[in-house]
DNA sequence: GTGCGATTAGAATATTCATTCCATTTGTTA
DNA sequence: TAACAAATGGAATGAATATTCTAATCGCAC
């Protein structure tokens, strides 16, 4: 009524109602306990659906955000789903809007400043994979690998990177390892002898690097057991993938730091070696 | 259309559209794109918003939710609406808790629990490297890639990667790049263009490469002047350098994720190019 | 018990929204 | 090139929804 709330957070909302309570009329009491109970709900569902589970009138519900401060219900459902969001993706939007606006100020254009949002941005990725990777895909990765005769890395332009790291802690675990980087002549004639006996691990983010998309469903189709790391289920190289990893919300090219995909395949190489025991 | 999709999980959709991705017509792939790296967009906005932040009219939305077998978007938006409030029930709390019992339980062994182990020691290696770095350095390298003709990279070993990288962005940033790999002959003959008028970057890590340490000096000694990336200050790449970047606390060469000097040459690359306008 | 202000519930309303339909375009086969 | 089928975009439609309004009710002081 009497307080302009107008961007507020979730928690700040939490606050304000517990604040109120006492000062609010019998029925906004009651739907101001509903409200701090079952926060999805709300966030969720409409303004007859929220009445009826709490049991009120909708119209109570509507005075109960305008009691707020809120201009209605759907203003106050916003504070609500801000929640959901942050639940999954940390602050995926205030991250881009932060990067967008400091990109523009004359701070953001001194390398320090920089530094930092890179290393902020590595920081939210690396959460993101621990949560979106799951063990079962690990296990299965590691068994196909520990069965290779030899394992073959296609990684090429931006990926090319995480596959050079890849071989280099295979190599030093004692696994045989054909790094497909088309130096002296085709990459075809590289990956020539890859059997099903063998393993290839893809690596491929986007734009698809062309010979990637290329070279994968031959060697799939040649029965190469294969593990995929990507950021789309819908790019060229899951199709026939035995594992498929995704790694979401991977910056444009010019911008992504490979943080994520370089510590997803050092614990696979690792996973690999421990297990092997 | 002809699946009947009673109730159904995220991860399941997810799957059914990446496999009919292919079959589906022009319109309606663009819009599984969209929503496959938009999911919270879909479970919260309206067919309006859908339809305006992937670029299609609404009713391309509508005819993509009948294509999956829905009966409207409505319904489809449901499936997304659920992951939202899944990833908010199992509250961080949990989830770090979680993290926390299996690092130290017995299966440590297990390629997961492996790789939480590398995520949280890659998280605390980028706070060490946004500490360590200064302003000054972060400048003064800059400055000497911002007048260089050419930029030459040494980084060999397990630092091969680092520096691939750095050439994949410097590259698309419209920079001349010389990225020194040996391939075809001695890595001397790569160089040997190499004058004051360049800059060279230089990455290494212990063991350090004997190649690396050769070739450094003669390049110092030729008067390129040099950034160096490694970790100690006794490292055969600090003498003579015009920047050092220490990264203290590198483990052993396995077991290196490369994510803090990943991150430092990405910085280095971009802070370059904001520099330059 | 009476009168008054605050509060409430439910109907009425206006808006937003998903969906459908059809004319037009695009791509394909003959 | 012509004819057909599939796909597309945009307007029309009808349902669902939030909000407002008003009459009725409640609580309270006198």
């Amino acid at each position: 009524m009497n307080k302009a709330q107008g961007a507020m957070s979730y928690d700040e909302l939490r606050g304000a109602i517990a604040q109120r309570h006492r000062a609010l009329s019998g029925r906004l009491q009651q739907i101001a306990e509903f409200v701090l109970d079952h926060p999805t709900d709300v966030a969720l569902g409409t303004v007859a659906e929220v009445a009826q589970r709490s049991g009120v009138p909708p119209s109570a519900i509507v005075r109960f955000a305008h009691a707020l401060g809120f201009g209605g219900f759907t203003e106050m459902q916003q504070v609500f789903r801000s929640r959901l969001v942050a639940g999954v993706a940390p602050s995926y939007k205030a991250r881009l809007a932060r990067m967008k606006s400091e990109e523009k100020s004359v701070l953001g254009r001194q390398p320090a400043a920089v530094l930092s949002r890179f290393v902020s941005e590595a920081q939210s990725s690396l959460v993101t994979l621990s949560q979106s990777v799951h063990a079962r895909e690990l296990d299965a990765a590691t068994a196909i690998l520990a069965k290779a005769r030899d394992i073959y890395l296609l990684g090429l332009g931006g990926s090319f990177p995480v596959a050079t790291h890849l071989a280099y802690v295979l190599r030093k675990l004692g696994r045989r390892v054909v790094l497909l980087d088309g130096t002296g002549g085709s990459i075809h004639e590289q990956s020539h002898a890859a059997t099903g006996e063998d393993a290839l691990v893809a690596i491929s983010f986007r734009n698809y690097y062309p010979d990637t998309a290329r070279l994968f469903p031959e060697l799939v189709a040649r029965g190469v057991p294969t593990i995929s790391i990507t950021d789309s289920l819908l790019s060229p190289i899951v199709e026939g993938a035995r594992v498929v990893f995704e790694i979401q919300d991977m910056p444009e090219p010019a911008l992504r730091t490979l943080v994520a995909p370089m510590c997803l395949v050092q614990a696979m190489a690792i996973g690999l070696d421990l297990a092997a025991d």
